[in-house]
DNA sequence: CGTCAGGTCTCTA
DNA sequence: TAGAGACCTGAC
């Protein structure tokens, strides 16, 4: 048996919400998970590269990586990975370095936002591929979720690269922007991405020339308002999508993207504010939360 | 069948 | 600086 011996990437606070007690090549077992439920993480609106499997496993791909992952109560299964891209890469992806309690606790003073945290509590923010989520979610806009899905995967069939096969079917990684640039924009239309065509193509154009580095996004001596207003810059984003890019790909949790739910949130519970400055540096969570309650309330999962 | 979707761009006053 | 349309497409 294994007992919490992995460091926490960042500087996100201990003690680990979870310990491993089993790891071996193919398969690692967490139990005690809190704030963990891949229901919450996968279906939030975050992201859009891992499906429910008919057996109930969320399987996707993340970095490079396949990862099918069950979970059973405060029990998760990452399979089909190892404890070596566990350290490396499933425990910074899912944030597990992150004390999700305090952060609610912090959300707690507030009736609405206290019940939202309660309803929402195993979400948490994905660190993801930043030129992923950057097409993601200029893909987002005046569409809606499940064909965004669809055009997600329609991408990487067509112009990723073939990585395994599953009970799902063959699994593709995400196109690099080189291969959306080789691709074209008649062949991006013919996929049905519409007018977001010529967006895509913008973006892949700045990250293959270097302009659109993760690491640069991420680095805390840039300011939260420069990375936006850098995002700005490209075709199809504005404020919304790139307040989407750097909370679910960049680790920036004051980001707090407004759309219609939102908007529809602030003017019921919060009238007068318009931004994020009011809920502080984890805005961004608590947007989430607030999102995710809203919209499930009103899809009658509630 | 229309309407509308987790927006953004463009054009107008 | 703000407000209206337009925009690809297909869920619903």
């Amino acid at each position: 048996m294994k007992k919490n011996d992995f460091a926490p990437a960042s500087t996100h606070s201990p003690p680990l919400s979870f310990r491993t007690v089993r790891a071996d090549d193919d398969a690692l077992v967490l139990s005690g998970v809190r704030r963990f439920r891949l229901r919450d993480i996968f279906e939030c609106g975050q992201c859009f590269s891992f499906r429910k499997m008919p057996d109930g496993a969320y399987a996707g791909v993340a970095r490079g990586h396949y990862l099918s992952l069950r979970q059973d109560g405060d029990t998760v299964v990452f399979a089909h990975t190892d404890e070596q891209t566990f350290r490396t890469l499933w425990y910074d992806y899912f944030d597990l370095g992150f004390d999700y309690e305090a952060c609610a606790e912090r959300f707690s003073g507030e009736p609405t936002l206290k019940k939202a945290a309660e309803f929402s509590k195993g979400i948490r923010i994905l660190h993801q591929d930043f030129w992923e989520t950057l097409c993601t979610f200029i893909l987002s806009q005046n569409n809606n979720i499940p064909r965004i899905g669809h055009l997600v995967e329609a991408l990487s069939r067509t112009f990723g690269t073939y990585l395994c096969t599953d009970g799902y079917g063959d699994r593709f990684t995400f196109p690099t922007p080189e291969a959306l640039l080789e691709a074209g924009e008649p062949a991006l239309r013919a996929l049905k991405t519409g007018f977001r065509a010529g967006y895509l193509l913008d973006a892949a154009e700045k990250a293959a020339g270097g302009a659109l580095n993760q690491k640069l996004f991420e680095d805390p001596s840039v300011s939260t308002e420069d990375a936006l207003r850098a995002l700005s810059r490209i075709r199809g984003v504005g404020p919304k999508v790139a307040s989407c890019v750097l909370l679910f790909s960049c680790r920036r949790y004051d980001c707090f993207p407004v759309d219609v739910w939102m908007k529809r949130v602030l003017s019921a519970y919060y009238p007068g504010v318009s931004d994020g400055k009011a809920f502080g540096p984890y805005a961004g969570i608590a947007q989430q939360y607030l999102f995710y309650y809203e919209r499930c309330r009103k899809s009658k999962m509630i």
